[in-house]
DNA sequence: ACTAACAAACAGGCGTGCTTGTTTATAGTA
DNA sequence: TACTATAAACAAGCACGCCTGTTTGTTAGT
């Protein structure tokens, strides 16, 4: 447990600075693994859905054997927990991201339907679907969902609302116009399951309209 | 051996009349295992997920053996098919029926509402949203799905227009409320997934007063 | 040297589909 | 009517493959 003895070795031989090293630390090998592991992992859950997630599969994608991945995350419990969190964590910063290139104008707006619209209807979204459906009745995956999910709404509404901007979001009924837009996008996204190639399924002029009537209510402009 | 018994058995003659004889014809045989392997099936569907849905269980669930459920669908595609065909027009059905004791009151559009809420928040919804998720990634459920998400379309779309009323459902933009109005409860129902308690995560007070809005475009009351 | 990272093989469990054997209904025949 | 041959409905078991988690062995870092 405690280095007592051999301090012959301080460091990892620094070596040059920029140069590209052949030879890395354990931390960094743990993290390169950890990233492929859980990239590879997303990538299998997107195409073969939650059913053909498989540590076989998830291993070979990412290149490596199954006891590699088995030693980071020792059951697939905790690839699914981890990879979970990657794709929270991927969702809301990319999100966030682009809604820092929103204009200011007047078809905002739209501009912000159009962004969530597009993060909602992504590749996200259905990975994300496969393991909420398969969370219904798998007791433990449930539990492992039910926090990201408080978090992801919560999160969804703080950031739909600042994207709105402060005297929108400020309406009485601006919670409602969130929901009805959140409903209705997930809604919409459902039906491209089966046909992604449908994507106009949703209008979001429509939508937005609404949106604005909704906020509209009992505040007429001066 | 294993002669038990020799011809001691009744022997059921035909009889005379239509006695409840014990004895049933094969095709009544044939219909009551194929009646009890369905709604056994719909039940695994629904409480393991399509992932848990497995022969061995609809058989255990059927009260029957294995080899009795294969031999009326010799693979587990053939039950899967005749599932989702049995539970589409259970569906229909049932949301045929109660559209027939709908009032022509002032709050029918209200009504319309509830009773499509409560058909797609029910428990078929989540059994069909386990399969529709599944056939996302599964090409032979896919091409088994796609009939019948077709008809589903169509059908409820029709269905709602109809209950709706003829001048309702003639306004120009009835089909676009329409759509809003299923995208919407879809994407209620979703969020419902793993917290079913919260029954409350849809305002139709709302949506009719939106639904109500939309129809009155372009066609003010006299 | 010692530990963490990786690789490969193994055991246990489960699900599907097939094959063999038993019971029940229907048709054919005297 | 009674008896039998045939087919259908049902039951039980086996073989194969896949997935998970463990164990044992090898390489890379400190």
């Amino acid at each position: 447990m405690t280095s007592s003895s051999p301090s012959r070795a301080p460091r990892a031989r620094p070596g040059r600075a920029g140069a590209p090293r052949p030879r890395r630390t354990q931390a960094e090998r743990s993290a390169a693994t950890q990233t492929r592991v859980l990239e590879a992992a997303l990538e299998v859950l997107l195409e073969r859905g939650y059913g053909g997630l498989t540590t076989t599969r998830v291993a070979g994608r990412a290149g490596m054997s199954r006891g590699a991945l088995l030693h980071q995350y020792p059951t697939k419990e905790a690839l699914v927990v981890a990879a979970v969190d990657h794709v929270s964590r991927c969702w809301g910063d990319e999100l966030r991201t682009q809604a820092t290139a929103l204009p200011a104008a007047g078809d905002r707006l739209l501009r912000v339907h159009e962004l969530l619209w597009a993060a909602l209807s992504g590749p996200i979204f259905y990975s994300a679907l496969d393991l909420w459906v398969a969370g219904r009745t798998d007791p433990v995956l449930r539990e492992t969902l039910l926090p990201f999910e408080r978090a992801f709404i919560r999160g969804t509404r703080a950031l739909v609302a600042e994207m709105y901007g402060p005297e929108l979001a400020s309406r009485p009924r601006a919670r409602e116009a969130i929901d009805i837009v959140m409903h209705t996008m997930r809604g919409a996204a459902l039906a491209l399951l089966l046909r992604p190639e449908r994507s106009a399924a949703i209008d979001l002029r429509l939508l937005t309209d609404i949106v604005v009537g909704l906020l509209a209510e009992g505040e007429p402009p001066p």
